[in-house]
DNA sequence: TTGACACATACCTATATGGGTATACCATTG
DNA sequence: CAATGGTATACCCATATAGGTATGTGTCAA
């Protein structure tokens, strides 16, 4: 098996930098295409596809406005990821870092890693 | 081009969902790889494989022990994630959610939409 | 109607995958 | 030392890209 498609999810969707991007520059408000083309010097097809991708997973949506199609974000989307990390947030608090180096230390002391 | 390598980044590492599996398998605390292959039923080179992307984008640990090697969650690695979902996470409000679909319905109702 | 815009889609290519199977590697035990 | 247990790695395959180029489609202007 291959990898999973691009529009099996936000997860996946949201992998690809440019798609992020995209998202980061609708994050300020509606925007036609070509706008999007030009601030990111990348190829019109390329803006279209992946901006498909975003659409079928939901993280955009689109409007027509006479010969424009106007994007913005839905971030609704993107919950399941921020909901998925909630999990993990009181981990990366500085006082478990401390905790955890010290322990790292002491047991690679111990018994020697090997990675 | 073809996708980003997987290793790439946290975002494509957490992409793939037996991935997020581990790392919620793992967010109990250390374990052997073997305790993940009975738990998610995948072939043990798999297990392997997926928790080796895991290392390399440094979301997992791994800690030697006789012949078993323990793995542990690193939730650092996932920081970035969830540092870039902080600029939308007020986007998916409910009051904000209510507003965009009126928003919506009143704009697909004057121009009508194409998607 | 013709032409120019603004986008989307169709193809083609190279690449990196996820899964499967076989096997190599290291440590412990007999 | 040989045998076994616990993992990692080497290959093989099918698939889905991301990017590039060409072209189709819908809209507005002259």
């Amino acid at each position: 098996m291959a990898r999973a498609a691009t529009t099996s999810d936000a997860f996946n969707a949201v992998a690809e930098p440019r798609r992020r991007q995209i998202l980061d520059l609708l994050a300020g408000g509606e925007r036609p295409v070509n706008d999007l083309v030009e601030e990111m010097r990348l190829d019109q097809p390329l803006v279209s596809k992946h901006l498909r991708v975003l659409r079928e997973v939901g993280a955009v949506r689109v409007r027509d406005v006479g010969r424009q199609r106007l994007y913005r974000v839905d971030a609704r989307a993107l919950k399941p990821i921020a909901d998925w990390l909630a999990g993990y947030e009181q981990l990366w608090t500085e006082r478990f870092e401390a905790l955890d180096e010290v322990l790292d230390d002491l047991k690679e002391r111990q018994d020697g890693d090997r990675d």
